[in-house]
DNA sequence: GCTCTATTTTGATATATATCTAATTAGATG
DNA sequence: CATCTAATTAGATATATATCAAAATAGAGC
C-alpha cells in the first residue's frame, strides 16, 4: 500500500526520535567513537548505547569499524544528508497516501448522500456539499450550451430543490452563465 | 543541559516519526483537510486522528482555521523547511552533546587509571592509552629538548614501564626523537 | 589454554503512546 | 430552545520500546 520511500522515510523519523539516539548522533558528529566512550558521554549502560547504536546502524545512519574488540563507530553523512533532502521534498510526501486512497472520502460522501441516482439532501458542510456539486456537473456535456429549463431538469431529476442546487453550481463556478444561457466551466 | 535547538529537534522527529502522522502530513501536503476528511481516508475513528493532529499543531507543523464546527488542517510548510534544513546542518547537530560533557570520558579514564600521580598501569585499548599519553606528554615543556635519560626519569615517576610509554609516545607522535634526542611536537 | 576487557544478546521491567469507545463541547439549523 | 453534526476530551487498553542487570561472545595478551 505506502511506498517504498515512505517506509524508509518514517524508518529514519522513528531512528532519530529518541532522545539518547539524537544524542548519539551528535556525538558522533564531531568524531568516530567507541560504545563504551558513548555510554561514558551520555551516562547510559553499554547494553542501552549497543542497542541505539544498532537501531541507527540498520537504517543505515552509521557505521562501524572494528579495532580489537572494541568497535568504533562513525556517522554517515551521504545517508543523513539524502533523508533529510528527501524530508524537503513535497512531491515525494504527496505520495505517502496514494492517490487511489484519495478520493475514498469522496466516494464514502457521495454513498452517503444518494440513494441511486436520488440525493437524500443536500449536505450543509461545505465540504461535502463540493463533493456533490462536482458530481452534479459531471451530468452536464462540457461544450453544450443549456436553457435555464433543462439545467433545472437534469438537477431535478436528483433533488428536488433545483434553484439551490443551481445556484450553488454558478457559486463553486463549476457552472457558468450568461443571459440565461448555462455551460460547464 | 541540552541547547535549544536540541529539545526543538527532537520533538519534530518524535511528531513525524508515527506512521499516521506521517500519513497526515503527506494527505496536507496536496490539501487542506477535515479531519473526519482525514479520518476517511487513513481509515481511523475522529478523535484518533484528533489526538495526531494536536501532536503536529503543537510543534507547529500543521495550523488549522474552523469553517462551521468543521476544522480544517493545513501543513505550514515554513516550518518543515526550517527543521528539515536544520537536520542538514552538522553544527547544530554537534551542539547536541555539549562540550563540557565532552571531555567527561577522558576525565573518566584518568580518573580510573591513576592513583595521584601514579598510573595503575597501561590501558589495553589504544582509545584509552592514548588519553593517558596525552596526559603524560603534558609533563614535557613545549621547545624544551630531553636526553633519553632525562624522558625515563621523568615518565618514570608515574609508572615503572617507562621504556614501553616513551615507545608509545614516539608511536603517537606525541614526542618526537632524532639521534637521541627528545623533544614535544 | 586462561584471563581480561569490550561488545552484544537475553530477559525483565517500567514507561510511553496509539487507538478505541463514551462523554463532552461547540456551531449551525430548524 | 431542541437537535444535529464535527470535533475534542476523558478514560481504558494494548502494544512498543528504552533501560538495566546478567549471561554469552569474541578478540588480545600472557
Amino acid at each position: 500500500m505506502a511506498s517504498v520511500e515512505f517506509s524508509r522515510i518514517l524508518s529514519f523519523f522513528k531512528a532519530l526520535s529518541d532522545e539518547s539516539r539524537l544524542k548519539i548522533v551528535g556525538a558522533l558528529a564531531s568524531n568516530e567513537r567507541s560504545v563504551e566512550e558513548l555510554a561514558t558521554l551520555l551516562d547510559l549502560r553499554a547494553p542501552t548505547v549497543s542497542h541505539h547504536l544498532a537501531k541507527l546502524k540498520e537504517v543505515g545512519l552509521v557505521d562501524m569499524r572494528s579495532e580489537g574488540t572494541t568497535h568504533i563507530y562513525h556517522l554517515v553523512m551521504s545517508e543523513m544528508r539524502l533523508l533529510a533532502k528527501r524530508v524537503l521534498s513535497l512531491d515525494a510526501m504527496e505520495t505517502f497516501t496514494e492517490d487511489v486512497v484519495a478520493d475514498a472520502w469522496e466516494r464514502k460522501i457521495l454513498g452517503d448522500f444518494f440513494v441511486g441516482q436520488r440525493l437524500k439532501e443536500i449536505p450543509a458542510s461545505r465540504k461535502k456539499r463540493e463533493v456533490i456539486l462536482r458530481w452534479l456537473v459531471e451530468r452536464f456535456s462540457a461544450g453544450k450550451r443549456y436553457t435555464e429549463k433543462e439545467v433545472n431538469a437534469i438537477i431535478g431529476k436528483h433533488h428536488p430543490d433545483f434553484a439551490t442546487l443551481r445556484r450553488e453550481l454558478i457559486c463553486a463556478k463549476l457552472l457558468a452563465r450568461e443571459s440565461g444561457i448555462y455551460w460547464r466551466t
